[in-house]
RNA sequence: GCGCCCGUAGCUCAACUGGACAGAGCAUCGGCCUUCUAAGCCGGCGGUUGAAGGUUCGAGUCCUUCCGGGCGCGCCA
């Protein structure tokens, strides 16, 4: 149940019967607890707008709303603030377990996100796409839409063309990512130092992507090679993504030719310099310069744009993607901006939601990019390595008792949960700062105090001996404590459709950690198993570790029941 | 030069997209374990939201200008 949307629409009736016809109730939680559990504040814009008092408008709808088995009280405060507490028997019904509606009703969504450069290891600056990617994913298959996750591996690049060039002229070989690496390194540094090198890389591309059997072959060995690696990256990760949701920039090789032609058809290229390029007015800034946008190179290549516009009709005109969401780097933006304005000129988003959802990059603590230890390496490998390893020596530390195997599922929990959750549960579009004793202190919005939260309340399970599943009814609630802890939970449903809508993560952190504190103070506060009202207290405690369990699931993050 | 993003407590971050007195954690000071995990709970201290104007009944949020910081801008992705 979404009690904001139940209330909303209540108001709205209300609202509608007073005059104002399409005005919206505006509900949200209450910013104060002596304002109650939710609150709206529609009733003032509305009033302004039909010339009338904001105080007489609020009191004419809490009048006549119809809330009845919903608010125990509805009162008008401030200027016109309709402030709304919650029936304790409805907050009860409201308990779900953390199940969820699905409000989606199967609408296709294309989700883009991870998409490494094949050819090399994965890096640090790759955790944030795929993780916030893999979350938004999760939040939007738990609410019934048709998720479509779309990894668009770079596997087509003059990176390719480096690598292969180099190779041919040394005439090594390796099965060995470590040493693809190494020659990926050597071949950046020819390409950049070797106009000669250069030209050759370049032509390799255009094999490449002419359909070269030679190259395709020692092409396809080193992407399958690196895209092992991925896979096990992923996996370690705790992320939903398989082989079956790669489709990379090579898959739309045979797209680009007519791509091209039925951009010049639609009269939206020019040449300049040799290339094909498409300028559009919305990107000529002050100085009368436009933008360009490269869809093919001088030498006949293609670039990115061209390729995400072949990803782009495919999503939207194969896939039906009624929104495609971009989980890529802000630095990306103008790239975006561009791809999204040629496709509706070609007519390629066929009415879709396109949508570029930007992240910053992760910072050390001296506010410069993030490398792993003193050294510069920035492996992912290495990154989550070192949080095992932490975490490890946090939970030997703080429960000796646990034997080996306990631990080590433990510290991958806790560690790993840490990382995801340090940078999920930030906002930032802009760049955040990446900190091993902010992460790893178990204290405040981090992973661990969740993981703590639930695992207190198996403890709990434990020691009364009780089958939480085999527990029945509603609770009732009396103390306040219990009150707060309902309400929250019963926020899940409208904590996801927030993210869904916004695909910002965070806010289901937030909610999470507030229902974790909610818990931790019922916890303090009102004894459970030595209790009068012991089964309607575990029933409390059972859709809270429900609701956090499924919550932190949705985020990737991984519950124990001992920490 | 053109363009995008960011600026909130000493530090790291919120503020549900225009609502009430800007909230958490860390740090710091103090209180609570012979009862369910103290990895916890309760309290104190800490703010001219970079600056100045403007719109609004109401602005951290929208508009303008300026100051700081980051990033991007023709054949890499």
């Amino acid at each position: 149940m979404n009690l904001k949307t139940l209330l909303a629409e209540r108001l709205e009736v209300a609202l509608r019967d007073a005059g104002a016809a399409a005005a919206s109730a505006i509900v949200g939680p209450a910013t104060r607890p002596e304002f109650g559990d939710y609150q709206a504040n529609g009733a003032m814009a509305a009033a302004k707008r039909l010339g009338m008092k904001p105080r007489d408008l609020a009191l004419r709808v809490a009048e006549a709303a119809d809330l009845a088995g919903i608010a125990a009280r509805c009162d008008v405060t401030g200027p016109g603030f309709i402030s709304l507490t919650i029936d304790d028997d409805c907050l009860s019904e409201a308990l779900a377990d953390g199940r969820t509606e699905p409000v989606g009703g199967g609408e296709r969504v294309v989700i883009d996100y991870s998409h490494p450069n094949l050819a090399k290891e994965m890096q640090v600056h790759h955790l944030r796409s795929t993780i916030i990617g893999d979350a938004v994913a999760r939040v939007l298959d738990a609410l019934g839409y048709d998720v479509i996750r779309q990894n668009h591996v770079g596997d087509w690049g003059t990176g390719f063309g480096r690598l292969v060039a180099h190779l041919n002229d040394t005439g090594e070989d390796s099965e060995a990512l470590g040493d693809l690496e190494r020659f990926y390194t050597e071949a950046s540094e020819r390409f950049a130092n070797d106009a000669t090198f250069a030209d050759r890389a370049r032509q390799v591309v255009v094999d490449l992507q002419g359909g070269d059997p030679a190259t395709l072959a020692r092409w396809q060995r080193y992407i399958d090679i690196s895209m092992s690696h991925c896979q096990a990256v992923y996996e370690r990760l705790g992320v939903g993504l398989e082989p079956e949701h790669v489709r990379g920039e090579s898959a739309y090789n045979d797209d680009l030719d007519g791509i091209v032609e039925d951009l010049e058809a639609k009269g939206l290229l020019t040449e300049s310099d040799g290339a094909l390029c498409a300028f559009l007015p919305e990107f000529k800034g002050k100085d009368g310069k436009i933008a360009p946008i490269i869809v093919r190179k001088s030498d006949g290549g293609y670039l990115y744009h061209s390729t995400d516009l072949a990803a782009v009709r495919h999503r939207t005109q194969t896939l039906h993607a009624k929104r495609v969401l971009y989980v890529v780097d802000a630095r990306q933006g103008l790239h975006f901006k561009q791809l999204f304005a040629l496709a509706r000129r070609a007519a390629y988003d066929a009415g879709a939601s396109l949508e570029h959802h930007p992240f910053g990059m992760m910072l050390g603590n001296d506010g410069r990019p993030f490398k792993t230890r003193e050294g510069s390496g920035t492996r992912l490998l290495d990154l989550l390595d070192e949080a095992t390893v932490r975490a490890r020596r946090l939970v030997e530390a703080k429960n000796p008792e646990l034997d080996g195997q306990q631990m080590d599922r433990v510290a991958r929990a806790v560690g790993i949960g840490a990382v995801k959750y340090a940078d999920l549960s930030k906002n930032r579009t802009g760049d955040y700062v990446f900190d091993w004793d902010a992460m790893m202190s178990f204290e405040g919005n981090t992973a661990p105090y969740l993981q703590y939260a639930y695992a207190r309340i198996q403890s709990l399970f434990q020691r009364g001996r009780v089958d939480a599943a085999a527990l029945t009814g509603r609770p009732a609630i009396r103390e306040a404590e219990e009150h707060a802890l309902a309400l929250q939970i019963a926020r899940f449903q409208e904590t996801l459709e927030q993210v869904a809508a916004t695909v910002m993560p965070h806010h289901l952190c937030t909610y999470l950690y507030d229902l974790a504190a909610a818990f931790m103070r019922f916890y303090e506060r009102c004894p459970v198993l030595d209790s009068d009202v012991r089964n309607d207290r575990l029933l409390l405690c059972r859709h809270t570790a429900a609701t956090l369990s499924r919550g932190l699931d949705l985020l990737g993050i991984e519950t124990v029941d001992r920490m």
